[in-house]
RNA sequence: GGUCUGAUGGGUGAGUGGCUUAGCCAACGGUCUGCAAAACCGUCUACAGCGGUUCGAAUCCGCUUCAGACCU
């Protein structure tokens, strides 16, 4: 096959920066299909607080990973890898560019460069640890990790429970070190890409923020939640806009100050996308009006 | 015109002479290989102005400015 001919064009940005309209803009260009980059707009029943693609969008354009999994389904981005490799496969046999869009710069990184082939974890190992970390505390993880994988507990930032718990269920799981598993080697993909970013000034781009919260309370985001609510504990709803919501169904705080909370979360989750996004100097910045020269700029890039 | 009260960092709000960078919020910067819209780390040393008292003042005194309340 010609990998010449096979495209991927990465659309990234925070979020509510315009990248879906970009996108679907450029698949119409290209007639391409496209491929979310999103860890929670994969998810069913959560389009309004994931603010997936709308139904006219969703129509007009051939969308993945979209609406595709249950949230009481585990997910990884180590599967996404997979999976999204696979169905990149079947896309290519029929069209040499595709469009990738959503802001989970993991997700992304997986898509085109790949992370490690690590072990599968046995189900209940992760649960027992995380059992672990609740009753003892991080300290007695931490320790073993330094027993497990001393280099890999040289490195890692010791108060992040996650961190911690990976590392250690990639020992216990394998049976060696994580640090050793680790390599972080990039992988060859047989298609090209190019990285596009949305470009917006902090306070326009908070001013947009603001106003789509306030959008999506008005499309129902408090009903939405409220048929969610049941699956709370799932990791697919530890995610803006819903656990503020549990907060307020559970008493906690007033549906106003829920409705602020999103707000400010949503607009920290945006700053931490633009640190993500920042350090990639593969990434071509662009103001999102500017679709003739983005189209110009991939053009150039793609050769 | 007079009396009184108050003036703390972007916001809130303690602190009535000598370890307070108080705390909180917002904001900002960052980390990142399987929970990533997650988790975690870091930054932001102010006390209205001027003078005085004191070994030492956000804290005491005086004046000035500003704000509010009240009295003629």
């Amino acid at each position: 096959m010609t990998s010449t001919k096979r495209r991927l064009i990465v659309i990234v940005g925070a979020t509510a920066s315009g990248k879906s309209d970009l996108a679907v803009r450029l698949a119409r260009h290209y007639s391409a299909p496209i491929i979310s980059t999103d860890s929670r707009q994969i998810f069913r029943g959560i389009p309004i607080g994931t603010a997936q693609p709308t139904a006219e969008q969703l129509a007009a354009v051939e969308h993945h990973f979209i609406a595709e999994r249950g949230v009481d389904e585990p997910y990884s981005c180590g599967e996404y890898e997979r999976e999204a490799i696979e169905r990149l496969n079947k896309l290519f046999a029929k069209c040499d560019t595709v469009i990738a869009v959503g802001g989970s710069g993991l997700y992304i990184q997986a898509l085109c460069e790949g992370i490690d082939d690590l072990p599968e974890i046995d189900e209940t190992l992760r649960a027992t640890l995380n059992r672990r970390l609740a009753e003892k505390g991080l300290e007695s993880l931490v320790e073993e990790l330094q027993r497990l994988d001393k280099e890999y507990y040289e490195e890692v930032d010791r108060s992040n429970p996650q961190r911690i718990l990976r590392a250690l269920e990639v020992c216990i799981s394998s049976g060696r070190p994580y640090s050793e598993q680790r390599v972080g080697s990039r992988k060859q993909r047989d298609f090209q890409i190019v990285k596009v970013g949305i470009a917006m000034e902090r306070e326009q781009l908070y001013d947009r923020i603001n106003r789509r919260v306030d959008a999506m309370f008005d499309e129902g985001l408090v009903e939405e939640a409220r048929a969610m609510y049941p699956q709370r504990d799932c990791n697919a709803l530890h995610t803006v806009g819903f656990s503020e919501l549990f907060d307020h169904f559970a008493g906690l705080i007033t549906l106003e100050e829920a409705r602020e909370l999103i707000k400010r979360n949503t607009r920290r989750y945006a700053k931490r996308q633009m640190t993500w996004f920042r350090r990639d100097a593969e990434i071509g910045w662009f103001e999102a009006a500017e679709f003739d020269k983005i189209v110009e700029y991939i053009e150039s890039q793609f050769g």
